[in-house]
DNA sequence: CGGCAAATTGAGCATTGTCAATGTCTGTGG
DNA sequence: CCACAGACATTGACAATGCTCAATTTGCCG
């Protein structure tokens, strides 16, 4: 189905290294790691809830989401997913799954056996911290979505959510316009913030109407970055990333083009 | 099972146990550990947003909440916490605490050095699983917290509410009136579930006035255990507890109330 | 018997949802 | 190259859930 020659792991290195340091043993122990290669089409579930998991998946390019039903078929979209990100990691030790994962774009994964995860971290006690570690981001990460959906109105949701990916994309803290990645239909936005699609699309339009930013397809312009983190009520810290302007990448978010290129 | 010789720390063990196996050394090393024991008053911080942490924190006794504030000073809780449960776990690995945790009603609670808690999970990795499955569990709890703000209507919110914190106080999934501790104000159930005290207090009412619920200053009565269920689209698969019924209790209703399996 | 925190009530209003229709863009097949 | 289908975005009118503000009452505790 894909080419497996060439470790094709390194873009999961890539984002554990964001908050975890290994040694060359360690960073290869996760390099080699058994992996089977899938390419997944848009709107195909990766995990449903209540299905037992014997992998874990890395996303290796493309996006996903995870979301919960409600009994009257409302959904609510959990987290969003990018290239590099581990999915259904928790898993491995709570085997039932206990939400969907979905995928947005088309993706490309790999999956790799809970096992071998747990064998890994086994062997390296500095890898098992580095993915608990980030089972606890994406726990801190979960916490800070209770309060958007909670407390925040449909603008500040929608503004936090923008400001989420587009930190999470690598966006300096430079004032500079710039230009993500959105890989959501106003629909999923609703489902991610707890609004209707209508609403998102009223409030989309008067934050573009203030010149806050712009939309396109696939990716959306931020034009005044201070003032969307301020409408947005976003301070960075929940993500735990390092640095305060992405210390160690100076480089800007890659093209929205390029990201979703075929 | 195992009998400790007159540990403090047998109510975190109790917990730990729900979900994991320890063998005996398991046991003794986790009540072995060094902890420093205080009392803490209602509503005081055991943990601030920013900090920096050196110890978690077991609850011994009483309850707890984490929550965030936002910049117009409106405040999520995040989680309610009971005895046993471990506290602020997650910042052995990510030190800067994301958000606050304050006691409810008055508690004593145990602190052990992050230190210690890592090198026992580094000497006994069943306890390293363990631990990290806790964490786990509480993301997968705050993700179902998403849903229950994000899509769920006032009344469908305190039911969900209330059946969680039911479930975790370990009550039989058996029909029969129970009465369970109810650590909160009103206000703290609209911060909670994201809605005001005054509409807390109006759907309470409307609750009571069905025959749902009754309330007393400290403990809620549940008349109607399934129809509460059914109010608050509540599923207990997401606390990942092991059994269909309850605690470990051999006394369960053989349950044909097990409706609600997904 | 005060003093407080918590619960309760009422009136009016705002944000957001619902329903249903229409417009727009993209890719596809003829 | 154009017509068409389908998914998405947009619009309008209206309803409703939940919020705000401001009393007032209740119950606990010293």
């Amino acid at each position: 189905m894909f080419d497996s020659r060439h470790s094709s792991l390194t873009p999961m290195l890539d984002k554990l290294q964001l908050r975890s340091t290994f040694s060359d043993d360690e960073s290869q122990a996760l390099l080699d790691l058994a992996v089977r290669f899938e390419r997944i089409e848009p709107s195909k579930y990766i995990v449903r809830e209540g299905e037992v998991m014997e992998n874990c998946c890395i996303l290796l390019s493309g996006s996903a989401s995870r979301h919960k039903l409600t009994r009257k078929g409302s959904r609510q979209i959990l987290a969003v997913h990018l290239r590099g990100d581990l999915l259904g990691l928790g898993n491995a030790l709570l085997p039932i799954a206990d939400h969907s994962i979905q995928v947005l774009s088309r993706a490309e994964v790999g999956y790799i056996t809970h096992e071998a995860i747990l064998e890994v971290g086994l062997a390296y006690p500095i890898i098992a911290c580095a993915l608990w570690r980030e089972t606890l981001v994406e726990a801190s990460v979960a916490r800070e979505w209770i309060v958007n959906v909670g407390r925040r109105d449909a603008r500040e949701r929608i503004a936090h959510l923008l400001c989420e990916l587009a930190v999470r994309q690598g966006m300096d803290s430079a004032a500079t316009p710039d230009t993500i990645f959105w890989p959501m239909t106003q629909e999923q936005v609703g489902d991610a913030t707890g609004l209707t699609s209508v609403h998102v699309n009223r409030t989309i339009q008067t934050m573009r109407s203030e010149g806050l930013i712009s939309t396109d397809r696939q990716s959306v312009t931020i034009h005044d970055w201070a003032a969307l983190q301020d409408v947005g009520d976003f301070s960075r810290g929940y993500l735990h990333l390092p640095k305060p302007a992405g210390g160690e990448m100076r480089f800007k978010a890659p093209g929205a083009a390029q990201m979703h290129a075929q």
